[in-house]
DNA sequence: AGATTTACGGTACTGACCGTACCCTATTTG
DNA sequence: CAAATAGGGTACGGTCAGTACCGTAAATCT
């Protein structure tokens, strides 16, 4: 007479199927990966953590990777745009945020994905939606309120000249694989050459 | 009566050691590299090929990666900053150059070794110094001719000015992992950012 | 309700490959 | 010529990814 199992384990009363697992296997996964990193997730690990086994991992995801990359969604937050009164306090802030996230465990795990996906483009770009902080959404909304203060030209809404910061702050991270850039790096690069450069050919205050 | 095994296979005559042996290895994890990439680079085929084992390699390099980087030096070529006679050629010229790079082989393998030091942050600078394309020098040099031309202004001469360009071509391919970067993408680097930046706050001509 | 299909769970395995350990032998060094 | 050093051959231990089966619970159909 089988009864429930129900260990003192994760395993829940009953078999679970469909959406109810696949959440227990991303739960599973992200809990790994804050914990070990992904460099030291393994499928079996996070199978007996969901209280399941790899074949139902398999059966939804290919591989290592795409398995972590859906459960680091879990672990991204989004953020708001600051709203502090003038483009360099806007854009400092911005950066500060994004130096901060980049430098939590977190980030350090995005950097992690961000390797191992080597040159996969689509997990790369499926990284960078969920990371968010490539998108030039919150930049445009940035430099709109610039622009109508006069602080900034209408040419720096181009998006690679709008992003540009970010850019330049991710580098420092991804090539140079800081764990956190100083903050004078940031101040840097928004007077040397963020304003700079949004503030256009016809350069108005001091 | 054990005569000299010289098989068809790389196997010198005789035993080699030292200076001689490592320049096998090297030359067998280059040629490796360039063939299979860093992926599919094991140090059993490295040894192989080399006509050893993997002890002569562990006792050289603690490990696959750090064997792939120092292998990578030999394939790494050196290249002279063009002078083309104005800023916007040399920039342009410069920037299709580390594109062309980036695009070939070889660059393919420094963006997988980018990607497998993953935050080693000794590994990485020794990637950038062997690749070079992070150095200021060079940027220096043709802004130092720019700038005896009144085409660009001498606060461009900051290095986190200087090398804009090279870190945004860069970031096309380290995080969006695009094979090649388009052309457009070169001249809208140059165009939007990189010429607009460095004129700098008086800007001359058209 | 019972029959059928679907998807989990358990488990065992293959295959790769890194890194290490041992032991014998060629080369160099003194 | 002896002693020390470094290569060569080989065999493992250990870790994981990914796969293959097979029995069984849960959903679906009739």
């Amino acid at each position: 007479m089988p009864e429930r199992p129900m260990g003192s384990s994760g395993a829940g009363q009953t078999r679970r199927r469909g959406a109810a697992l696949e959440d227990a296997i991303l739960r599973a996964a992200a809990d790994e990966l804050t914990e070990a990193g992904f460099a030291r997730l393994t499928m079996d690990k996070v199978a007996i953590r969901a209280g399941t086994n790899k074949n139902a991992i398999y059966r939804r995801w290919p591989n290592r990777l795409t398995l972590a990359i859906a459960a680091y969604r879990r672990l991204a937050t989004t953020v708001q745009p600051p709203d502090t009164g003038s483009l360099r306090g806007d854009v400092l802030e911005w950066l500060r945020q994004a130096n901060r996230y980049w430098s939590s465990p977190q980030g350090a795990i995005l950097r992690e994905l961000f390797a191992a996906a080597g040159g996969a483009t689509e997990l790369l770009a499926q990284l960078q939606e969920q990371s968010g902080d490539a998108a030039a959404a919150p930049w445009l909304t940035i430099l709109g309120r610039a622009i109508a203060r006069g602080e900034a030209s209408p040419e720096a809404l181009h998006p690679r000249v709008a992003t540009v910061a970010m850019t330049l702050l991710r580098n420092e991270f991804v090539v140079r694989g800081a764990p956190t850039a100083p903050d004078e790096v940031l101040v840097e690069i928004v007077d040397e050459v963020y304003l700079p450069l949004v503030r256009g050919r016809s350069a108005p205050p001091a």
